[in-house]
DNA sequence: GGGCTTGTTACTGT
DNA sequence: TACAGTAACAAGCC
């Protein structure tokens, strides 16, 4: 389910129900958290960074992070493995299939917020320094590092690529610098108009590449490549191979 | 029903 | 020791 902009849309939703200052009655779910920590602890805060979900209590912070199939449902259940109910006063969240966490330092300690690219922080010169610290990766790549691009997914490197017209394979050290700011800027932006598209449900009407190979773009080809060998879409006539 | 998939971590081998 | 590559894990869609 998630990349970062589906993160910050939970959030959202969790905001609408106004949980700050409830305490937490009640969990359940085949989680290994220690129910003591949490029942009837204070709703202080919550946050995202990148695909991390996050849940501020008072010292101490759940982690949740929603891995490849993670899903959530507020106030209504499903037949699947419940993996965590968290039930307030008002309002139950219930996660299923995520990776959690208690996180027990302070949040500035642990996250470097000017890397998460739907952050008010977001720093594009700060990511432009981390991407030519690798001059042999490839650009594909380091779209997935979550120290560089923090909450980018394989959604956002295929169409930032494709917007910024650079071919996935490109050598970081061959790429005009003029390119590399271009294709910075195309994470954060894309990632808005993620964020904006699936709000409103219609996100894969305005993919460009991303599974777009026999749709509406017969163009495009897929390849399996980069260190995790992900699915990459590429329009060869209009991403330039800089090696 | 097999083969995919918006992800990360822990291994293995070089 | 560091890095690259792979397996493992998960649920649901077509």
């Amino acid at each position: 389910m998630p990349e970062g902009p589906i993160i910050l849309i939970l959030k959202e939703e969790i905001d609408a129900l106004h949980l700050i200052g409830k305490k937490v009655l009640r969990i359940d779910g085949t989680n290994k958290i220690d129910a003591d920590r949490l029942i009837g602890q204070q709703l202080k805060a919550v946050k995202t960074y990148g695909k991390n979900f996050l849940l501020c209590f008072g010292d101490f912070t759940l982690r949740v992070h929603l891995m490849m199939f993670g899903t959530y449902l507020l106030n209504e259940e499903k037949s699947t493995k419940l993996q965590l109910s968290l039930q307030f006063e008002g309002a139950t969240i219930n996660f299923y299939t995520t990776s959690l966490k208690i996180i027990e330092e302070n949040l500035d300690e642990v996250f470097d917020w000017t890397t998460d690219i739907m952050s008010e922080k977001w720093d594009a010169k700060l990511a432009l320094k981390k991407v030519t610290e690798h001059p042999k990766a490839i650009i594909a790549d380091l779209l997935l590092d979550q120290d560089i691009f923090t909450g980018a997914g394989n959604i956002i490197k295929n169409e930032a690529l494709y917007r910024a017209e650079i071919h996935p394979l490109s050598k970081v050290s061959a790429i005009p610098e003029k390119k590399l700011k271009e294709l910075i800027k195309e994470v954060r932006d894309f990632s808005f108009d993620f964020l904006k598209w699936k709000k409103a449900n219609v996100l894969k009407r305005h993919l460009d590449v991303y599974e777009q190979k026999n749709k509406s773009h017969p163009q495009v080809v897929k390849e399996y490549l980069g260190k995790g060998k992900r699915g990459t879409y590429i329009w060869p006539e209009k991403q330039h191979l800089y090696v």
